[in-house]
DNA sequence: AACGCATAAGTAAGAC
DNA sequence: GTCTTACTTATGCGTT
């Protein structure tokens, strides 16, 4: 029933589908990398005597400052565009 | 408390504190990218008429650990079984 | 565009929009609370000896509808042994 | 291996796995009514006039100031506990 | 009716 | 070892 309109889409062998497997592995890896390196600075932070739970604390105050920030702005032109103000 | 050993560590204006909130933060924002690009990926697999829910579980069964999920599923059974359901 | 045939649905103030917006935040809290009773129910459970989790899949099983999971496992499958993986 | 203290929780037949199992089932039902509960006010309001997606990004803003207040309060607690301050 | 967004559920890691 | 918190996945809702 599914993908009637692509034959390749369900494979019997299908080198589409390892080359996305593979590609989003990598990715997952360098991700997983990335999250290593974070954790490695607040470790090293910890180690200078910060205490890592403020620290993550006061990270995530100043994401969540900025998350409201574009929700405003969000807002903002939501309601422009409601009452048809160009911005 | 903490921290007795290295008196600078306190919060208040502190240039060490400010450069490793600067570093984490650089850090998040790379991961988000490298999410995005993983996002990317998935829709561009959907557009090759992939369905992105089992691909995503595919990807994931790849890296479960098989003996923690055999444990898991048969202690569902039991339960079902309990519980007068059908799986 | 929006709302031309009533032109008191502007942003602005409005008791009409603070009674909405009051009710719908009223109804969160209500919905918030049943969550925490829903909470409470599985740390019960889990007192008794009973594994959270499992419990938990037991529950969501049963209101899935059968058919849509098979679909999705066999095309699973599919991708699967496409993808040289062992479920 | 799980549960070794408490025999019952490893049921073959147990009217106590179904007991909450209901009882977890009943608290859904509730709330999926409350959810619907609050879908109809959003159609409500949508039938008064409001753009529902300004309304939604409104009470989203709310929320995200308490979310935000609430923890900056626990980062101040935290603070002052790190100082060995009492509040 | 398909797409993307937003919330909610489930899973896994880290702190105490 | 438990318990909370953060991240990931999944579902549902509204829109186009």
């Amino acid at each position: 029933m599914a993908n009637a309109e692509n034959p390749r889409a369900v494979p019997g062998d299908n080198k589409q589908l390892l080359a996305f497997v593979e590609r989003i592995e990598r990715m997952e890896e360098e991700k997983a990398g990335v999250q290593a390196d974070i954790k490695e600075i607040y470790a090293e932070a910890k180690g200078n005597g910060f205490n890592t739970k403020v620290l993550k604390k006061l990270i995530a105050i100043k994401k969540q400052d900025a998350d409201k920030r574009a929700e405003e702005e969000a807002l903002l032109e939501l309601y422009a565009k409601a009452a048809g103000v160009f911005l």
